[in-house]
DNA sequence: GCATATTCGTTTCATATGAAACGATATCGG
DNA sequence: CCGATATCGTTTCATATGAAACGAATATGC
């Protein structure tokens, strides 16, 4: 019988959906910044500058979302938008110095907070999960594949 | 140094989103029926009848949501909607005979494709994944009573 | 070179979402 | 009993969402 609270697909949206709105308040609260936009400061984090395409690649957004993302954080000054010089279809996104200083002071309390989280698990049960997460990920695309 | 890649709430949302985005394109596609109208069936499935209400503990989807799934059904002529006898605010809800029907054809569907989705992990495997899971929704419900 | 196709990012549009207000019923305290 | 409070489900409202249309810029084929 099918049993929802087994169902796995069901069981992932769930947890996914709490850890996001759990996240989405300190964000929110303490740094007026949404969860869109905060991915967006994580991967300019990583590397500068971007277009917005590279973000849509690397964030597993679409690019609708990040469009609104970009332009929110320029509007709070918190990133920088101007055309890329040799391709003018392309932006070339970067922090502001106001940006870079918020990220600093976010990546680190992400981080902390998520290893409040994470300590329920032991080393080896963390890299247990990533990988079987990492598994289903791409058993996932197979089947999606099969079906296109 | 903060990794989108790694950090977890990130690939959580990543891995649910395509799920139910897979599901989602199959429960449309064949039988006309979203994700929210799929989760009361199948709870409606496991225990008959409930209430709104019940239906709203049991699924993790706020009560509009669920409002609106049921209004759906009950259009669709999938479920009934009566009053409780003893109990006017309380509603009735239960497959009718075309519901249960379709539920019947759904719901080994839905248990065939989460078997093809989960068999790239082995028995051990997925009941280890389970249960970490199960762990980290724990331990998100202790940061959250934390906070408030 | 020039017409065609493609890529990039924005905007539009229709739909989904959830918090809060609401009306109806039921329960509780005195 | 009856006024105050709580519960149930619907609706409203403001916002979020993503598919598709779009304009601008570039690449490609002839």
């Amino acid at each position: 019988m099918l049993d929802l609270d087994d169902f796995l697909p069901y069981r992932l949206n769930v947890l996914a959906k709490r850890v996001s709105r759990e996240l989405a308040r300190r964000y929110e609260a303490q740094f007026g910044i949404s969860i869109p936009e905060w991915r967006v400061m994580a991967i300019l984090g990583r590397e500068q500058p971007l277009s917005s395409n590279d973000i849509v690649e690397r964030s597993a957004m679409d690019k609708a979302k990040v469009s609104r993302a970009v332009t929110s954080l320029v509007e709070a000054g918190l990133i920088a938008r101007d055309t890329h010089p040799s391709d003018q279809r392309l932006l070339r996104l970067s922090f502001t110095v106001k940006g870079k200083a918020l990220y600093d002071r976010i990546a680190p309390l992400a981080l902390e907070w998520q290893q409040r989280w994470l300590n329920c698990l032991d080393e080896a049960e963390l890299a247990q999960f990533k990988a079987l997460s990492a598994k289903l990920e791409g058993q996932l695309e197979q089947l999606a594949r099969d079906v296109l």
